[in-house]
DNA sequence: TGAATTACAGACCGATAGGTCAATAATATA
DNA sequence: TATATTATTGACCTATCGGTCTGTAATTCA
């Protein structure tokens, strides 16, 4: 993001608001499914000033990886922080997220579990993201899980958490191939009883 | 597969062994992440001989697809249905699957969840390939889990498969991500307790 | 042995990939 | 108003992409 007032001609567009839409890009199609000219398109920035405004291709992939994060991985993390709602609800509705969003024909999946697939062997920066990412959502969901399970101690907690992670990746990939929502459902109960037997 | 005895130039190679080495590759780098000259330095093969073999990049991508159902899928669900070894010894060997294929420092995946985050949404046939793998991943665990719960009726048993494949992609995934082994590995044993509690 | 058929090698194709550059426009500051 | 600084534009670059074509080699069958 570059300085108001800083000297020179200002920049036109919000870097933020264009790196969602680059989100959404590299999200949809992976990082050699997107051209730049789709990139350019979706924008409606010119090459140079993309290049100018955050690097070559390989730095725009990762900054939208990096906003998937701050909005999304963020925002999931916060829910699940919400005292206000009961934890089993909470957690309910973590593992209910990639249901929801095939609900609303939203097959896109999670740019996490994406990015892994496509790119973590190849860039190991992608591969530090996507390990943060994962990081951060098992740490979230760990809080309302310590709520259900007073008794377990916290290396008990984050192997349940890493296990409820693994079902919410696993119906992700799951939905992305077309497998029918009524028969994905029923293993959100099913894994429920890990935090409430 | 050619004839043998049929007229003209006989193929000089073998069609599955080298769909194998394509399977590899798409497998690692993705469809897009593998060039058609990459196919050609790995198989030896002329570019014309490909074409004239399999197809376009899309079907040889598509029938490396189905060499991997053929051969990992086949296998899996295989091991699982052998009666000669307990059916928790089964279900465990297959979770810990991802796991074991890190510990010898092949964090490639499954080909079947790389396909899915990479092209499930772009290619229709690709899409179906990797639900047909899901499917028979999930009805082949069925089979060592209806053992364990001869209570169960079929539609608790596939639910319980299905949050088990749930939890197997997501290893897959998350071991692609470089998460460490430790951390993931207890998960196993925690997921185990939905099929022996 | 000749005709038909298939495979192989490698040159060739247009299109597009990611990336760069020089000219111009817009701003802050002196 | 002049200067420095940054942004924007669109042409341009080379390399590579997937795919095709042509000529030659190898085989079966009559």
């Amino acid at each position: 993001m570059r300085d108001r007032n800083a000297p020179g001609r200002p920049r036109e567009f919000d870097d933020t608001e264009m790196l969602r839409k680059i989100m959404k890009l590299f999200w949809k199609g992976g990082y050699e499914g997107v051209s730049l000219s789709a990139i350019m398109r979706e924008t409606g920035l010119q090459k140079a000033s993309l290049y100018a405004a955050f690097g070559d291709k390989r730095a725009l992939y990762l900054k939208a990886l990096t906003q998937y994060h701050e909005d999304v991985v963020v925002g999931a993390a916060r829910a699940l922080n919400d005292t206000s709602r009961p934890a089993l609800h909470r957690v309910e509705a973590f593992l209910n997220a990639p249901l929801d969003a095939a609900r609303l024909d939203d097959r896109t999946g999670c740019f996490l579990c994406n990015a892994s697939a496509d790119q973590a062997d190849l860039d190991p920066a992608t591969k530090q993201q996507v390990k943060r990412g994962f990081e951060s959502l098992t740490r979230a969901l760990a809080h309302p899980i310590a709520e259900l399970r007073p008794a377990h101690d916290e290396a008990s907690i984050l192997t349940t958490a890493r296990t409820l992670v693994s079902v919410y990746i696993g119906l992700r990939i799951m939905v992305r191939s077309g497998l029918s929502l009524e028969q994905l459902e029923s293993s959100v109960p099913n894994a429920m009883t890990l935090v409430s037997p």
